[in-house]
DNA sequence: TTGTATGCGTTATCAC
DNA sequence: GTGATAACGCATACAA
C-alpha cells in the first residue's frame, strides 16, 4: 500500500500538500494539485483511515446496539441507520444485546473500545441512568425507541401510548365493547404505554376495564396462544382481542384457527408494529404501524447533527398509523 | 484517556514494561505486572485499539456485504456472523449491496478503505473475477451462498441443486404429476441450479418437462402472484406447483385464495428458504429449508482460520431439508 | 501557498 | 527480564 509519504515524493511536493489536497482544502495550487492526484492514480493510493483515526481521534464509525438481528423490526432498522449513514462516509459496527442487561453493558463496553464517534441503541434493560451515564461521560448516543428523561432530543421514538389507543377505538368504532386485550411485558415501557393507550380508548368509550380481559405475555408468538386460550377459559366473552404486537397477533390467530374459530367473523384481531408477515398472514392482519424505517433515519440523522457537524431536520416522536387489513370486522350485534 | 505512558509513568517501569502485560507476555517479573495492572486499574485504563491497529496493520475487524438486511433470510445470516466473531473479539462493519453491481463494488471499496482485516459477502451481481481478485490481490474473503471456482474453501453454500430435487420428488411422492415451476431470475446462479434440481426430480420420475408449467419470477412475492396468473391462463391443468422461494410461494397463495380455490386441495404449493413467515401464512408453507444461520457461522469460521490462525472445524456445503407442513397433500386421482 | 516538525498510542527491534 | 528507540500513516501548528 502506497503512502502519503510516497505520494508526495513521486509528485516532488511535501507530505503537507498531499495531505491538504487529501483533504481537498483550497489553498493549494491547481499545478501542484494535478501533479498530486497524479501521482496518487498512478500509485493506486488510498488513505488509512487508522493512521486518520488516530491523528484526528475520530473513528467515523458508530455503534449499533439492537436487541437482534434476525427480525423484520431490526432489521429496517439497520438498514435505516445504515444506509443514513454511509451517504455521509460514516459506517456502522453492529451489536447484539438481547435484551439481557450483561449483553448490552459488554456491547456498548466493546464498541467504545473501539472507539466509535456515537452510539445509536434500541436497549431494553438498560436503566436510563446507565444511558445518561454514557452519554455523559463516555460518548454521545442516541436512543430508539425509547423516552430518556434529560436524552429527550436524542431520543426518538413511537408514540406508543396513541398506538395503543388508535388500535383499540378501531375496534370499538366496529362495534365492539367486550375486547380483550394481550399486552406486552409490563417491565417494558413500550408494552406499558400502549396498554395504557388501551385503556384511555375503553374508558372514553365508557367501556369498564375487566382484568379478566387481560393477558400479560412477553411479546413472543407463543403468547399470542397462551393468551387466547387462557383469556378463553375465563368464561367471559369478548369478540374482539387487542395484541401488543404482531408476533402475538399471530399465535393467537392460528390458536384461534385450530380452536376452530372463523377468523376474522368469531373474533376480530388486531396486532401492533406492522411487521413484514402481517399481510402474510390470514386473514391479512389489522395492525398499527410503527414507522422504524424513519425512526432509524432521524436517529442516525441526530448523530449526524451532534457529532458530526452536519444540521438535518430530526423529528423525534412518530405518530403511529392504523393499517386497516382483514382481520378485524364489523360487530354484528 | 489514559495512555499507555501514563501506566507506565506511575508503575515506574517503561512502557516496553506495560506493553507486555497487556499482551499477556510470559516474559515479565511477577512484581512488575502486579504494579502494572494496579496502575491500570487506578488509571482505568483502555487500550486503544486505533494505535494498536496502526502498529500491527490489523483492525480486528471483518467487512459484510449482505444483499439487504430488512430481511429474514440476511438477519439470521447476519447473526450468526456477528456472535460467531464477537466470541473472538472481532467485529463487523457492515454494508448493504442491494444487488447492484455499482453498490457493491462501492461497498467493497468502502470496506477495504475501512482497513477490514477480512470481507464476508452475499453478493449476486458481481463476477466471479471480481471476487478472485479481491481475494488475491486485496484482502481474504468468504463468500456465502455461491459457488466461485479456484475459491472453493472459502465459499459456504447451499446444495441448491438438490433443494430443487428434494422439494419436486416431495410433490412426487405425493402423487402429483402435474407440476408447475416459478423459478427464480435465470441468471441467478441458485436459481438455476434450484430449477435443475427440479427438472432431475421429474426425468427421474419419468414425467416430461414442459415450457408451459414454467414461469420465471425475481423472487420477489408479486412474482408468485403474476406466474401463478400466467401459467393458469395457459390452459394446462396443473396440481401441484413449486416456487423457487417462500416470497413467491406466499405471493401465489394469496393469489390463489383470491381467485376463490381451496388451499391446498385444489392447489399444493411449496415454497423454498423456510423463512420466518413460512409458518405464518395460511396453510402453513412447506418449504425447504435453508440452513443460514449455520451457513453464517461456518463462513465466520473460515475467516477465523484463514485470517486469524484459528483452527475451526468448517463444512462448507449445506444438506436441504424438506420442511413438511400443511400447504401441500395428496393428489387424490 | 508550501514545507518542517511534532504528536497520536501502540507494537516491535534492538541493545543492555 | 527490562528499557530506549524507531516505526505505523496521517493531521496540524508553525515557520518560511
Amino acid at each position: 500500500m502506497a503512502t502519503i509519504y510516497q505520494v508526495a515524493e513521486r509528485a516532488g511536493v511535501s507530505l503537507s500538500t498531499v495531505s491538504r489536497v487529501l483533504n481537498g482544502r483550497k489553498t493549494v495550487n491547481e499545478n501542484l494539485r494535478a501533479k498530486v492526484e497524479q501521482a496518487m492514480q498512478e500509485l493506486n493510493y488510498r488513505p488509512s483511515s487508522v493512521a486518520r483515526s488516530l491523528a484526528t481521534s475520530r473513528t467515523d464509525s458508530v455503534g449499533v446496539l439492537v436487541s437482534e438481528l434476525n427480525s423484520p423490526f431490526f432489521g429496517d432498522l439497520m438498514q435505516a441507520v445504515e444506509s443514513t449513514l454511509r451517504e455521509a462516509d460514516k459506517h456502522v459496527i453492529i451489536t447484539v444485546g438481547h435484551n439481557n442487561l450483561e449483553t448490552e453493558k459488554d456491547a456498548v463496553e466493546f464498541l467504545i473500545s473501539r472507539n466509535c464517534d456515537a452510539l445509536i441503541m434500541h436497549v431494553e434493560a438498560m436503566s436510563d441512568d446507565y444511558l445518561r451515564d454514557i452519554n455523559a461521560n463516555r460518548v454521545p448516543i442516541s436512543v430508539v425507541n425509547r423516552q430518556v428523561e434529560g436524552l429527550e432530543s436524542a431520543c426518538v421514538c413511537l408514540d406508543n401510548e396513541r398506538g395503543g389507543y388508535l388500535a383499540t377505538q378501531h375496534l370499538i368504532e366496529l362495534g365492539h365493547t367486550n375486547i380483550a386485550c394481550i399486552s406486552g411485558p409490563s417491565k417494558a415501557r413500550d408494552a406499558r404505554l400502549r396498554l395504557a393507550g388501551h385503556r384511555r380508548a375503553l374508558a372514553e368509550a365508557g367501556i369498564p376495564w375487566s382484568e379478566q380481559l387481560y393477558y400479560e405475555g412477553r411479546y413472543q408468538e407463543e403468547d399470542g396462544k397462551q393468551g387466547l386460550q387462557t383469556l378463553l377459559s375465563r368464561n367471559k366473552p369478548f369478540t374482539a382481542l387487542v395484541c401488543a404486537n404482531d408476533w402475538m397477533a399471530s399465535g393467537a390467530m392460528s390458536c384461534a384457527r385450530d380452536l376452530g374459530m372463523n377468523l376474522p367473523y368469531d373474533l376480530s384481531i388486531i396486532g401492533f408494529d406492522d411487521a413484514v408477515f402481517a399481510h402474510h398472514v390470514y386473514p391479512r392482519l389489522t395492525t398499527v404501524k410503527n414507522p422504524i424505517y424513519q425512526m432509524g433515519e432521524m436517529s442516525a440523522r441526530h448523530i449526524l447533527n451532534a457529532v458530526y457537524g452536519q444540521s438535518l431536520a430530526v423529528k423525534t416522536l412518530f405518530d403511529p398509523k392504523l393499517i386497516m387489513r382483514e382481520s378485524t370486522i364489523f360487530h354484528k350485534a
